[in-house]
DNA sequence: CTGTTAGCGCATTCAT
DNA sequence: ATGAATGCGCTAACAG
């Protein structure tokens, strides 16, 4: 490998000109630059970014922290091509870890990326609590924001939408189109995403004099072949529902092939309703109706604090309702 | 920042007996191993991979280029997490660098995961021409791996799936189902995918002695929109025709809402198929018929071409296809 | 404007 | 088994 001192030889110069051509910020003669570059052309000498940040301390990069087995959801590519963009934006390179399966192997994600010397450090918990995310960004120095959890204590080193309210604004129109008989679609266990949703239809439900139903209630894990199963099994309760609302858009779409399958049309038979503004929502058969979730937005906000901790904070962003075919009127309505 | 100095300096040890029971290559008494593990707990010191990376040479690191803008599809998110996951069992971070609008931009990227000392890089490519590449390969010591790009003079420095015959395949299936007026959405122009599924278009065409009908071509930009409006193009056109061929699922999808929106229903009035296994394709209302793109196959392959170099060289995979809902047999068929 | 020197933090000789 | 010294490739004083 050609390293700076070759073709400072060849250049019959000093490393440190060429550190000095090559970073422009001191001024070296026009005819040694030429002298420097023409060096670096014919050894095709290319700079050791490694040595380059070692000697800098400064990596310009920026670590995101997600389960791998996440990546491949809508949800989650949209993610990262907005940390992506945004980080570039920035002028810093993206490093992606993987989170894995468990808490211990998110932290070891964190520790990698810290280890990396990445400026900072961005994560979507999956296994990690609250109290042990307060306790990394307490004991670190280097900038953390968490993205997708209300951290009371680190205001400053969060984004999160309020899934709860977003939940209830989506029953609010769910209710205002006249159904009543609500079947919902929960997320995987644990998750706290789920479950303020979850609570979100169940408050709503109460506040509008309805107690939840258990029949209507089933789990799925997020994925759409969980909502497919989901779908099947509320049918097979044959209780009486008109409106299916899922935790998220990918099982929607499982709800809504097991509804088809059972002969049901949407939203004639059924309405039906997700959450995150997938981009196929928009094109399935019958559009579906959600609540955009702002990941563009969150993941700005996010990259901001981590990078230009003195910009104002940001109020959070909220979910917004989108309206499309997938729910109709309620025709049992009274 | 605390260093393997402030580390040995605690423990009462040289830095080079931290190093090693760091390393744990040479053997450390017990005892004073013990004090330097805890002397590091002490300090919260965490080895700066930088550092470590340029004493040792070596990242452990494999870069990926592709275009951001691609991030998002379920394509290329699928990507990813296969190349995430691949990277990691080989014990590799993956790094990803945006390709961004250009060839130049695609070259900058390769040159960023160079300069980053990557081990082995690999590249989605989108406006390098083979020519481009193979200089680039011939120019560089760090193994380069063109993904889904025939490289014939550098046959093991690329992997790719014959999209022509799997377009033939795909279009036999059709075929035999009856269908003669069948319509094309091509992808973006100058993508050799694009151009690779198109020819495979219209070479089964006249195989079957039907000569394509440009009024039944209409070419899209693999979006999930450029589909609908290739499709809302199509029915303007009032050419009579029983099916309809995507290069992609993504454009089969926007199609698909194109002929719900006109008031056709799938399949029984119009067939309809179109690419890559997107995981939507499966739970779509119909089922989407298409052909199967290997993309973990493609990927280990290629991680694996780059990482172990002396590894018998594996055969190119191949497109499968995939029936599903989406195409029924045509009822005009004599 | 340019060369010299001294690190950045760690791994690895070579001695002991 | 451990310490001292050297170098990885580059940048940043410090002189001149």
């Amino acid at each position: 490998m050609v390293t700076i001192l070759d073709v400072a030889r060849l250049a019959g110069v000093s490393k440190a000109t060429v550190s000095r051509t090559l970073n422009g910020k001191v001024f070296v003669r026009e005819e040694v630059k030429a002298r420097v570059l023409q060096a670096i052309a014919e050894t095709g000498y290319r700079p050791n970014q490694l040595a380059r940040n070692l000697a800098n301390n400064k990596t310009n990069s920026v670590g995101l922290v997600i389960t791998n087995g996440l990546y491949n959801g809508p949800f989650f590519s949209s993610m990262i091509y907005h940390a992506a963009t945004h980080s570039e934006r920035h002028g810093r390179q993206l490093v992606l870890a993987d989170g894995k399966h468990s808490a211990r192997e998110e932290r070891e994600a964190i520790d990698l990326l810290l280890s990396l010397r990445c400026e900072a450090i961005m994560i979507y918990p999956k296994y990690l609590t609250v109290a042990e995310l307060d306790e990394i960004i307490e004991h670190n120095k280097t900038p953390l924001v968490v993205i997708n959890r209300e951290l009371e204590r680190h205001r400053s080193q969060c984004v999160f939408v309020d899934h709860q309210q977003s939940c209830e604004t989506m029953m609010a129109h769910l209710l205002e189109q006249g159904h009543t008989r609500i079947a919902f679609v929960a997320g995987a266990e644990a998750s706290p995403t789920g479950e303020r949703r979850l609570a979100g239809y169940q408050q709503a439900l109460r506040n509008a004099g309805i107690e939840p139903d258990p029949q209507l209630l089933v789990r799925g894990s997020w994925s759409t072949d969980s909502g497919y199963q989901a779908g099947r099994e509320l049918l097979a309760r044959k209780v009486p529902f008109t409106c299916v609302l899922a935790a998220n858009d990918d099982m929607a779409i499982g709800v809504a092939k097991a509804c088809y399958e059972a002969g049901l049309r949407l939203p004639q038979d059924i309405s039906l309703a997700g959450f995150d503004d997938a981009d196929i929502g928009k094109y399935y058969h019958p559009a579906l109706t959600t609540i955009h979730v702002p990941m563009d937005e969150m993941i700005r906000n996010a990259i901001e604090m981590v990078l230009l901790p003195e910009a104002s904070p940001v109020s959070a962003p909220r979910g917004e309702l989108v309206r499309r075919e997938s729910v109709a009127a309620c025709k049992n309505a009274h």
